[in-house]
DNA sequence: AACTATTTATAAGA
DNA sequence: TTCTTATAAATAGTT
């Protein structure tokens, strides 16, 4: 600011920037002592110089801890101040969106149409339209998804049956075998032998895992039934 | 600064102090702004008007909080190291007086005399005399004190028996007294009645409030003995 | 640290 | 608040 001009960019010059700072920084404070003096304010400057050095103005009328203190409590009261306008002004927003959607239920209900014209009234009907075609459609897809899952069911029932019965013909040739006593038909489905429930177990498992899989991977919204 | 020079004194008129506060404190800001770039500087100002705004600058490369937080830092290790410095210097002190309180007691006893020379060792001979001659005259008050003291409690004894003789007196006078079955020699001092406690106790408690004043209140250093 | 030519800040007025 | 401008103050470069 004198001799000539300079730009507003860091001094490279590291004696210079020095120099420069020790200049500035008195002017700087002389300025806020000032200000201080000439307005009734209170200042506080804290700066810390490129090569780390602190240095500081406060005004003294008070300490830069209690000018601190006061800077924390007012930007706090200001951050909470800014969240809750923020949070009333989205609860109004809430409101407003969900007023709106319970008048569009309301309507689609065939309910609170008097505030509608007949354009409005049109789009409406054929809005609904379009809604009862789409859940016809999807009421169909689902009987069909059921059919097919019980059809699947019985697939299944008739896997373990005749995994069963390969299991009993595998046990009757077996001279090893824990049940040795009784020759009689085990050829019946509906009678399980009393050292049956850890085979039906491992037999079960791939079962399961079936059923996972339609769940996961399908299309079908429909409830299934384990068997076990 | 301009269009006339201004004392830096509070500028009384509501308006324009509000003004000029407003105007230096963008100078104000302006100049952190250029320090901070010029300088590689790191600048915080919080500034709080007359009327209780409060305003900041805060260089672009760090926050307020964190600039504060640093200089908290700073200004806590330089209090304690100042603190302990302190301590230190004051450590120093003690140990010094110490030593030199040691080699004087020592020198009063006739010890460590190498190192002085013959004013000093007239000095302290002059010195040790003097003592010498105070603690003798202390002695003589003592025993003085002693003496008076030893007279006032025999005084003491002698007010007590004179007391007991008239309470017995009394007590055979009254009809109804408690202890009649006794006509013999109760004129002993060394002899209490069954009963005598709870007037003894009544009769010295103004003794003992003598001996109290005696120690707050008077020169003797010598202790008392209570007689109860 | 002092000097000084210049730039910058700003007091007062509009 | 903002603009203007005469003038005070700050300061960049130099010694």
């Amino acid at each position: 600011m004198a001799r000539g001009k300079i730009q507003i960019k860091k001094i490279e010059n590291q004696t210079n920037r020095q120099v420069t700072y020790s200049k500035r920084r008195n002017g700087l404070f002389k300025k806020a002592n000032e200000l201080t003096v000439l307005c009734d304010a209170k200042v506080s400057i804290v700066m810390i110089s490129s090569t780390g050095k602190l240095h500081e103005f406060i005004s003294p009328s008070i300490t830069t801890k209690q000018l601190f203190d006061l800077y924390q409590k007012t930007i706090g009261v200001d951050i909470w101040t800014t969240h809750y306008e923020k949070m009333q002004e989205q609860l109004r927003k809430l409101k407003d969106v969900n007023r709106n959607l319970r008048k569009e239920i309301r309507q689609r209900m065939g309910e609170s149409l008097n505030d509608l014209n007949y354009e409005q009234l049109e789009e409406l009907m054929e809005n609904v339209d379009n809604s009862l075609k789409l859940i016809r459609e999807r009421k169909f897809k689902v009987i069909g998804n059921q059919i097919e899952t019980y059809r699947k069911k019985v697939r299944n029932v008739e896997e373990i049956n005749r995994n069963l019965l390969l299991e009993f013909d595998a046990r009757q040739e077996d001279p090893y075998g824990g049940l040795v006593e009784h020759d009689g038909d085990y050829n019946s489905v509906l009678g399980f032998p009393t050292g049956g429930p850890r085979i039906l177990d491992l037999r079960l498992q791939p079962n399961n895992n079936y059923h996972n899989h339609l769940h996961s991977g399908g299309g079908s919204d429909i409830t299934t039934f384990a068997l076990g």
